[in-house]
RNA sequence: UGGGGUGUAGCCAAGCGGUAAGGCACGGGGUUUUGAUCCCCGCAUGCGCAGGUUCGAAUCCUGCCACCCCAGCCA
């Protein structure tokens, strides 16, 4: 596996900016960066891989990262977010040297603001949001100056106090920094510094009613923490001239550097707050961690190993060019993380009885089953055997195609730790559908054969008398479309199939004491965990992590078309 | 159309003047009591296009083309 922080892993353009930074001695000593997101909704992959960058540089250069809540706009932003936040972070791995909130420096922001206006740098514009819309021009042409920017500084500076003060309404009063309205560059055309908001924060309470935009905020704050590299998505790339400039009006105590990389998009998911959020507000899906939402709270609750995230983002790479990586990256992330971990059990998803005509009846024994193939520390456990059986209804075809090596009449299989049996009839219901077969088995076939005959096929099973019946779901992707945020309506797009209940699965009795949590394979199957939320003990329901790779099912279907 | 970016295989991505890494996907073969895993092999005379410089260009120069972002008192 490529994680992030191993020596192996493949480099970018980040990693070398920063290493040269560190040989020229350009940030300082150290490297520090920060994960700073906005307590307005759960974290997606797109922020995991901004947090393994963020927290894996640190890590891998010795520094410090930490977690600092964008939380400047009280009417977005909530305390559960930022606990589902700090949970996610920490599932992922990762440990924040220190845990901030922009809002925690509200005080110092408003200093710096007021050192502005005493500097000529910034005044108080009595303009409506539509008249400064009006002024600022457009792409192609200059924008037009505020009366107000003619303002004193004594009187800006009665004005911002009164604005704090509480004094005026929403919007009545607007803080602008005085640049150049003729800028070629927008974010340059006297962007605003301040604006009135009559509103309770989740951090501050009621102690503000006036709220710094972003990139004052943003390029403060960092300077405030002694970030060195400030690592952002490239929509924010023309923010940095704005960037940039506050740091060098202020007496800021450091300077930190605002590189941008791409954000992540991946085939048929949707990577936008606002879209997730109006998911959930809509009942599209069972919430923000609804596992099959491309949440990291979604993907902890279906089951995705934490490390399986790590190694997805060390993959992909850090650029500038706006990729879209196919899911099955993702996917082949999660299988390579559990192959290796999961332990390994019998599991009945759409059971076909089987009668072994020639077991005695009553009689029940037990077959040695590992439980992983290739880590002989994990054991072994006993699976009970019988007369009855389920096996897998698709492992059974009346009339066998071409290639399939698994049970059809007269045919041979292998049990899997357990007897070859051969299909000798079926038994039909009323509707002339298949309900049971009867088979008899070689006594003599347990660990091997000795007559050294071999089989093409082995398939899974459970004892009926012994099984447990559990709840199985089945994800399918939640959007048929491979970018459902570039359709008209992404909600148009969404998967109607993306949710499977399956009630009458068996499994084999070991799995009826799953834990919450525990992730499995089913063998042959693909990959399990026990639901956090909707399991009872002794009544777990089982969530479809990944199907395993299925070469048959492949090629039947290039069979078919 | 002003400004800022980006173009290397189906999808990502190395490459930093010396003759196109790697991963995913795909195709073929081997091992196998999971059609899984694992192991081999194949997969760009070609780097957005056109010129130019050079013994030599994905890398340097010039000109074009395509796509993305910016006109919130959102982040």
């Amino acid at each position: 596996m490529t994680d992030p922080q191993a020596p192996d892993a493949p480099s970018h353009f980040i990693r070398e900016i920063i290493r040269s930074d560190i040989q020229t001695n350009k940030q300082g000593a150290g490297v520090y960066t920060r994960f700073p997101p906005e307590p307005n909704g759960y974290l997606h992959v797109g922020h995991a891989k901004a947090i393994c960058l963020n927290f894996g540089i640190a890590q891998e250069f010795g520094g410090r990262c930490n977690l600092r809540f964008d939380d400047t706009n009280p009417e977005q932003e909530d305390a559960e977010y930022v606990e589902a936040i700090k949970r996610d972070v920490h599932w992922l791995g990762y440990e924040w040297t220190e845990l901030r909130h922009a809002s925690d420096y509200f005080e110092q922001l408003y200093q710096y603001a007021v050192t502005l206006i005493e500097n000529g740098k910034a005044y108080v514009d009595d303009l409506s949001a539509e008249e400064i819309r009006a002024h600022r021009g457009t792409l192609t042409q200059p924008g037009r100056e505020s009366a107000a920017r003619q303002r004193s500084r004594e009187e800006n500076l009665d004005l911002f106090a009164r604005m704090r003060a509480g004094e005026f309404r929403d919007g009545e009063k607007v803080l602008r920094a005085k640049i150049d309205m003729a800028s070629p560059n927008i974010n340059l055309r006297d962007p605003v510094l301040y604006r009135i908001k009559h509103a309770t924060h989740q951090n501050t309470g009621d102690a503000w009613c006036i709220y710094p935009m972003y990139d004052f905020t943003m390029s403060l704050s960092d300077a405030i923490e002694g970030v060195t590299h400030s690592l952002c998505t490239l929509e924010f790339e023309d923010h940095r001239p704005l960037y940039d400039w506050l740091l060098d009006e202020l007496p800021v105590p450091s300077r930190p550097r605002q590189i941008e990389f791409s954000r992540l998009n991946l085939g048929y998911t949707i990577t936008s707050k606002r879209k997730l959020n109006q998911l959930v507000q809509e009942g599209h899906t069972g919430g923000w961690d609804d596992p099959r939402m491309p949440t990291i709270s979604g993907m902890r609750r279906r089951g995705y190993p934490p490390e399986a995230l790590r190694d997805f983002c060390g993959r992909i790479g850090i650029t500038k060019n706006e990729a879209q990586i196919d899911f099955e990256v993702l996917e082949n992330s999660v299988r390579e993380a559990l192959n290796q971990s999961a332990e390994r059990r019998l599991a009945v998803l759409d059971p076909l009885r089987v009668v072994i005509e020639n077991y005695p009846e009553g009689q029940t024994e037990q077959c040695t089953a590992a439980n992983h193939p290739f880590r002989e520390e994990l054991g072994s456990r006993q699976v009970p055997f019988s007369r009855v059986l389920y096996i897998e209804r698709e492992d059974f075809m009346e009339t066998p195609a071409k290639k399939f090596f698994r049970l059809a009449p007269g045919r041979e299989v292998r049990l899997r730790f357990a007897y070859y049996i051969t299909c000798t009839d079926t038994v039909r219901d009323e509707h002339g559908e298949i309900v049971e077969l009867r088979c008899s088995y070689d006594p003599q076939s347990l660990g091997g054969t000795p007559d050294g005959r071999k089989v093409k096929g082995t398939i899974h099973w459970v004892s009926a008398e012994h099984a447990a019946t559990a709840n199985v779901r089945l994800f399918d992707r939640l959007f048929l479309s491979a970018n459902p945020a570039a359709e008209q309506d992404y909600v148009e797009h969404l998967n109607p199939e993306s949710l499977q209940v399956l009630r009458e699965c068996r499994l084999e009795p070991a799995l009826l004491d799953a834990p919450p949590g525990a992730r499995y394979q089913f063998e042959r199957q693909g990959y399990f965990s026990v639901d956090t939320a909707d399991s009872a003990p002794g009544a777990p329901v089982f969530n479809r992590i990944v199907t395993l790779r299925d070469s048959w099912a492949k090629a039947s279907a290039r069979q078919r078309a």
